[in-house]
DNA sequence: AAAGAAACATACCGACCAGTATGCATGACC
DNA sequence: GGTCATGCATACTGGTCGGTATGTTTCTTT
């Protein structure tokens, strides 16, 4: 029933994931479109044979590495660490912005975000690829909102926010922040732009008490 | 000295433009990469010969469509509304929005903004595509970063907010917008979105006086 | 032990791509 | 009126790309 081991030296599990994490790195660098086989190839040692055994074509390999490299990626740093931390769900998302700059150190702010990064390349031009991205960022924005919405219930967080329409800004104001960055090639700017959606979110705190409102908005 | 015109049918600013026009709308589908020159002869109605003459390579027309057409686009719909509106500075910026918004309608969501698609392909891989990019977001930086100065001196925006870092961040959260929308398929989700700009530029208006601060950030 | 599948490697193919070389009009210039 | 530059069109090239067809080895199965 289930897949045997093999007592080889290289498993065919290790060098699906070689590939994908050479595929990963790759297009993280060129984008999707301009991702070279060949040069995945010889970065990871293999050949097409071995390629094109675990992976149907170039776009199923797209595929996977959303499904199976980045959606863990932001699984484990934008959503996991919200649901440890049930008492400042505000300051746990501040933390996570944190961690995030400082994992976008050196000439890691050049390559940018690598779920925008593929968002914006290939969503406009293939709907299969669109889903899978867009499926990771409905999870990201639906936690988001949950810690958000609990945060409200109980009195963690300001009750008058939407939580969904909180939780989108939120990730397009960061994506937003980490493209600037990205272009400018400069970390700092990046830290300055975090400031930004650091004060939004810390005006997403319970005010003290006080009613004064004013909803005079455009329409 | 000056050029003279050639009474030609088809004079070479016209086939230049056209060119240029072309490849924008090619660079805005499918990212400069992919970019088909082929393709973009093809709609122009252009052969080779006319584009390696008014153009050196494929990459000096890319520098070209951003110096040419993308930066003036970015100039005529974000920067000159600004300069007319000297009462309401913030009015002014909110109301470039819900232009821009409605300039997105339909498919023109999936497209995104060409700027900010250009930027996060090219920026990690090649310098000079950077630089010219990053010289169309830098002025456009300045330019909001400067009416919210002359704002706060005029008492029309919030004295205590920082010039430069404000128009970091609206300008990144912006483009983050237009890439959730993007990606989401969803012209309503840009405007959902968008509202929290809208929000956060509301919060820069001058409160009517009280000095309550809380100045415990996080270092 | 024979058969077959899994897990690759090697060699090759057609398509497209950016770029070039050449030709050829037309008007400008002396 | 002959020369030259401008403004293109046509034809072609080398290279890379994704994809395929065909081995070959190892292990499993019977």
């Amino acid at each position: 029933m289930g897949v045997t081991r093999h007592p080889l030296e290289e498993n065919p599990d290790r060098t699906r994931e070689a590939l994908l994490r050479a595929a990963y790195a790759e297009i993280h660098r060129h984008g999707f479109q301009a991702a070279s086989l060949s040069r995945i190839l010889r970065r990871t040692g293999l050949t097409k044979g071995a390629l094109y055994h675990h992976f149907k074509n170039k776009h199923a390999l797209g595929l996977a590495v959303i499904d199976e490299v980045i959606a863990p990626l932001v699984e484990a740093q934008w959503i996991d660490p919200l649901k440890a931390s049930g008492d400042d769900p505000i300051g746990a998302i501040q933390q996570c912005l944190y961690d995030a700059a400082r994992g976008y150190d050196g000439d890691d702010v050049r390559l940018g975000c690598p779920l925008n990064n593929l968002a914006q390349e290939m969503s406009p031009i293939d709907e299969e690829f669109r889903l899978h991205l867009e499926a990771v960022f409905q999870h990201w924005r639906d936690s988001l909102a949950e810690v958000l919405a609990q945060g409200a219930r109980e009195g963690r967080v300001a009750a008058d926010i939407v939580p969904d329409a909180t939780a989108v800004f939120l990730v397009a104001a960061l994506e937003g922040c980490v493209g600037m960055a990205k272009n400018a090639g400069d970390p700092d700017l990046l830290r300055r732009c975090g400031r930004g959606v650091l004060d939004y979110l810390e005006r997403l705190r319970p005010k003290p008490f006080r009613t004064s409102r004013d909803d005079s908005g455009a329409s």
